[in-house]
DNA sequence: CAGAACGATTCACATATTGAATGGTTCACG
DNA sequence: CGTGAACCATTCAATATGTGAATCGTTCTG
């Protein structure tokens, strides 16, 4: 019953859900490809669709980047068309960013294939454990006061 | 009893383990910075641990990494005195890697820490969920083929 | 109204990592 | 056996990602 400590960080959680993290990013940063998108893009996009966008330095804050990062990911999304950046009229130092129609297509279709990669993500695993899974991880993000739905 | 789909790619598992894995490995390299070692050096040193290394080839293979890179670490690793190049005899191309005691020393250290990390991430969960998370972790780290330890 | 505080932006820089080129070593086979 | 192909380690230049400091316009406070 008792665990046995891990003999090396490799068998920690910790240290696997960074390596596991970084695989599916990968994964995921390749999928994204075809949408000429990068993953900072997408968390960005999803940003806006869940909370809105009080300003790009709220953005940076919940994605937990700096907020020249911001400037840099918007830019790019704006050129390609997939959010507006408004000037708060009551206080024009805020840029206020939204998605567009485009926008709203590309962030459909990076979601589309998050669910894809989850699929494969979790073959192995049974439907009890693939429901603890995302259930616990849900958990952890709303504990460690991550960007997460409501659903 | 039907899951709802995400709205966003925020609200998957893939998605969810890349930010937290993100997170703990930022969390672990500030706890390393100690012992002036990064996840990297850790990984390469658990790698050495639990399989042995027939060849700078073979742990670049294990850890998913350019062989240049392991160049990089095991130069800086064999600087601070926690590995050994020796030539393997029967075939002088390759560099077999071994732990000193000083590098046994430094993963050890390594591995606290990294469990100390476990216990406040988890910390939100009770027994069960923990279990549950570390188990399936295990079962995704096994079927992805990544370094695991056979506890 | 003056100056402190604030948000966005720009830019130089650090860091991590990769791929291509190089040199020594071994292997296969004519 | 000798020679070219394959192989491992290493070096090096290049790329990607991200940060912090400086700057500029805007707003707030006393």
């Amino acid at each position: 019953m008792a665990k046995r400590s891990a003999r090396t960080p490799v068998g920690t959680v910790s240290f696997r859900l960074g390596v596991l993290g970084a695989g599916q990013e990968a994964r995921y940063a390749e999928r994204l490809a075809d949408l000429e998108l990068k993953p900072k893009h997408v968390a960005l996009l999803s940003a806006l669709r869940i909370k809105g966008a009080e300003s790009q330095l709220e953005v940076a804050a919940v994605m937990r980047v700096a907020p020249s990062l911001v400037v840099l990911l918007a830019d790019q999304l704006e050129a390609r068309g997939a959010i507006e950046r408004v000037r708060d009229p009551s206080d024009r130092r805020r840029q206020r960013l939204h998605l567009t129609e485009e926008g709203v297509r590309l962030l459909d279709a990076a979601t589309a294939a998050a669910a894809a990669l989850d699929e494969e993500l979790t073959a192995p695993l049974d439907a009890a454990d693939r429901a603890a899974l995302a259930r616990i991880l849900e958990r952890l993000a709303i504990a460690n006061d991550l960007l997460a739905e409501d659903i």
